[in-house]
DNA sequence: CACGCGATTGCCT
DNA sequence: GGCAATCGCGTGC
């Protein structure tokens, strides 16, 4: 994926990462196994925007905790939640805090391994909401401010032809009534079953999953 | 240093 | 659909 991808507009990039590969290489799998990626095709995204964006953790300006999304494009945000953690992908040009949360995604590669981790067999339960996708691929903050662009471990590549799903905007969830909770900056694919939330919110239409 | 809360999850009714 | 668990961080005394 090229730089100038995610240096776009935050929404734009949080909409166009939907049907995207996302995975990492984690040297931590079993020696004998042989598929050492985990990871998939993201599915659901929410965009927080570099101004006048109050639900963004950027909004009150750069602090201990949330320097990495004042990094350059393609810096991994990962911050502790209720104790677990959210992944989110840097965006815009540096300095200004943006980032795209990765809330949904759909298992490809290292399916076992999430399963152990995730301590469920269920492939839907596996990385359906934010906590899960970080439980499941290991992220946690000692992955906060590394770049995705420069690391070999990495991977952020075009998967799904947009053209083969339809996409959703709604209001970003969790957001409080106080904090532009109005704005719709939240992203998903049509009926994927990856998508977070309560059912019906991501299942208009009884669709398939992707293919490919 | 104490306290309160959150871009969540999972269990319960 | 409601609510408790859980813990790191920001705020304020």
């Amino acid at each position: 994926m090229p730089d100038r991808f995610l240096r776009r507009r935050t929404a734009e990039v949080a909409k166009t990462l939907l049907g995207c590969v996302w995975c990492y290489q984690d040297h931590r799998g079993a020696t004998n196994e042989p598929d050492r990626w985990v990871g998939g095709l993201i599915v659901e995204t929410e965009a927080y925007l570099p101004a006048d964006d109050l639900a963004s953790h950027s909004a009150r300006g750069p602090t201990r905790s949330n320097r990495s999304m004042f990094a350059a494009a393609g810096t991994l945000y990962v911050y502790p939640i209720h104790a677990k953690h959210c992944a989110n992908i840097v965006t815009e040009p540096a300095g200004l805090g943006a980032a795209v949360l990765v809330r949904g995604l759909q298992p490809v590669w290292g399916i076992e391994r999430m399963r152990r981790r995730r301590g469920q067999a269920e492939l839907r339960k596996l990385t359906r909401g934010p906590g899960m996708i970080c439980q499941a691929m290991a992220l946690d903050r000692r992955h906060d401010g590394s770049d995705i662009k420069q690391s070999p471990r990495w991977r952020l590549a075009r998967g799904v032809d947009a053209d083969d799903f339809r996409v959703i905007a709604t209001r970003r969830i969790g957001i409080g009534a106080e904090k532009d909770a109005d704005r719709l900056l939240r992203f998903f694919i049509d009926g994927n079953r990856f998508v977070s939330g309560k059912a019906g919110d991501h299942s208009r239409r009884p669709t398939e999953q992707l293919d490919g």
